[in-house]
DNA sequence: TTGAAAGCGGTACCAT
DNA sequence: ATGGTACCGCTTTCAA
């Protein structure tokens, strides 16, 4: 494999002027710079991006901390980061986390010893100790699909849950539904938990004029098809005359339709069923599933133009946005009224 | 943000010192050790593994390039490959392609000035400029779920396509079948394309004793959804009297299973599906998905020991392997014996 | 226009 | 046990 100092001798001229020829800077005659290609192309030489790394302080790599949570949801964020990290001409580093404090620390570590340019930090809690390192080691870093209260200086791109959440559950209530059961992630969880448990009672209560009982929503751990699944079976149980759902998540609302499947409920004849989320598997289910659309590549591409805006100091107008949601209506919601 | 110097400096050692004392390697003594160490706390100290992969040439890092064909596909295939990468303490860079040269080629050279220290190059044809040029740069690689007939000494992981869309056929006949369609990425396509429609045809020719006429068959570009959803349509239309349908991968079959949904065609009593490929998504259709399932992430697990056997010169025991396929009974495939 | 040389932040060899 | 130093491959300043 051969480096400057190859194409230097080769050229018979210094490995100064290769530099300045191979990166089309001034300073350097036509003929010298088309000599120095040429003989660069014969030896079939390739800059070493490790070393301009570190004199450049710059590795053109991004990293993503991102919880193994639904590799679904994942991989939309993931293409949008993608997107936007290829124009700038970076490539990223994706780390997964079990959504355990050691390995996201662990990673945190680790792509900052990779000296990457900066972090998206996706769908997780910035708790003080991730905080406090990026802040010490100066690690710009942008929030996506969660957000950051105490620590205003972490831009975050995100969807009201909340919001969304009681505009879903109206949907059903506009739908005719009054006997409404929600499966949603754990009241622990601040970002996508509580805030969609908080929107779909508010709604109920403004809307229905009803407080919610405890038997109406199963609340379990995770967001993912088994929970759904599991969810549906045991709301049913406690909740026989529902005759709609609202699930916190698609993938837990195709969990549901499985779970009603197996049953042989009828969806949405016997009971209708909202998502949140819109992945493309929502539309891929039978039936097509109606749902709370997130903007999610879009959010994603924000999110990582705010990143960018960080890295090279344009940081004029770098602050949070609030992405619009909207519902999807497809099939598997029935108008009773 | 402090460096190595910082370190020796505060601790009044030499950068050597530093060095030996947090890599914990011998010539040092204890005393001097947990100094350094604690000093290097004190500081917020993080080794810059930039400087480090420069002299050792060597990254940590390694190279994905797959193919965005199905993202559902490649989500199950890096989740392989990061497992066993993390093991080895390597993180992953992947690159997505669209099929098209220029994109793989400009990954393929985006890697390797990146001193990735090897490749995993996924679902896609080795074209001779992609080989030649790793060869020229000594990249250690291995091809996942696809081959290299002519570049022998790239190791590959994969099923035999052929084989199991020949057993796939075969369940379908040993279900009662006689009247069978098939669903199938394009025949100019000679990894996931032709050898399964072959297999098919084999099947069909030896067990049923029929040849398979050009009607029986809707070969797209892709093996997507709408690929799948809109074939359907096409096949049901030329093939009005078929029993069951061969989907040469899930994601089409899904689409499948929509399209007959919207067409009012009951899945599997009208009409049995059976896909290919086992990913996640085959469990949570409805009905669930019959399948040809390759093991996909052990063979992600598989290529990518393989690959660090080579980069580690452990090279003794490097060898392509196949591996076995199996046929998952779910609820789309009728028994009409 | 060109070259010499000083780093970037580490590792490892060779003295001491 | 410790320190001095050459070096990894490149960029950039300063002189010539």
């Amino acid at each position: 494999m051969s480096t400057i100092l190859d194409v230097a001798e080769k050229a018979k001229v210094s490995i100064a002027t290769v530099s300045r020829a191979l990166n089309n800077q001034p300073g350097c005659s036509e003929e010298t710079r088309k000599k120095v290609k040429k003989i660069a192309q014969e030896l079939g030489y390739e800059p070493n991006e490790v070393a301009r790394s570190l004199i450049n302080k710059k590795t053109n790599t991004i990293g993503v901390i991102i919880p193994e949570i639904s590799s679904l949801l994942s991989s939309e964020f993931i293409n949008g980061i993608d997107a936007i990290a290829k124009q700038e001409n970076s490539n990223l580093i994706v780390t997964y986390t079990k959504s355990n404090i050691v390995s996201t620390e662990e990673n945190l570590r680790m792509l900052h010893e990779k000296r990457v340019d900066g972090i998206i930090f996706v769908s997780e809690i910035l708790r003080k100790e991730y905080y406090e390192y990026i802040k010490r080691n100066n690690i710009p870093c942008v929030l996506l699909s969660t957000k950051s209260a105490e620590y205003a200086s972490v831009p975050y791109v995100k969807v009201d849950d909340y919001d969304a959440s009681y505009a879903a559950t109206n949907y059903l209530i506009m739908m005719g539904h009054k006997k409404i059961g929600l499966i949603s992630g754990s009241s622990a969880d601040p970002i996508a938990g509580n805030p969609r448990i908080d929107g779909y009672k508010k709604a109920i209560l403004e809307n229905l004029n009803m407080v919610v009982e405890e038997r109406q929503i199963v609340s379990g751990n995770g967001f993912g098809f088994d929970d759904g699944r599991d969810n549906f079976i045991q709301l049913i149980k406690q909740y026989p005359d529902l005759t709609a759902i609202f699930c916190a998540s698609d993938e837990m609302a195709i969990g549901a339709i499985s779970a009603a499947y197996k049953l042989g409920i009828s969806i949405p004849d016997d009971v209708s069923i909202m998502g949140y989320d819109n992945l493309k598997i929502s539309e891929m289910s039978v039936p097509p599933l109606t749902t709370t659309a997130q903007p999610l590549v879009k959010m994603a591409e924000k999110a990582t133009e705010i990143l960018f805006k960080i890295i090279n100091k344009k940081d004029s107008d770098v602050h949070s946005i609030i992405m619009p949601y909207q519902i999807i209506e497809r099939e598997s919601v029935k108008n009773i009224k």
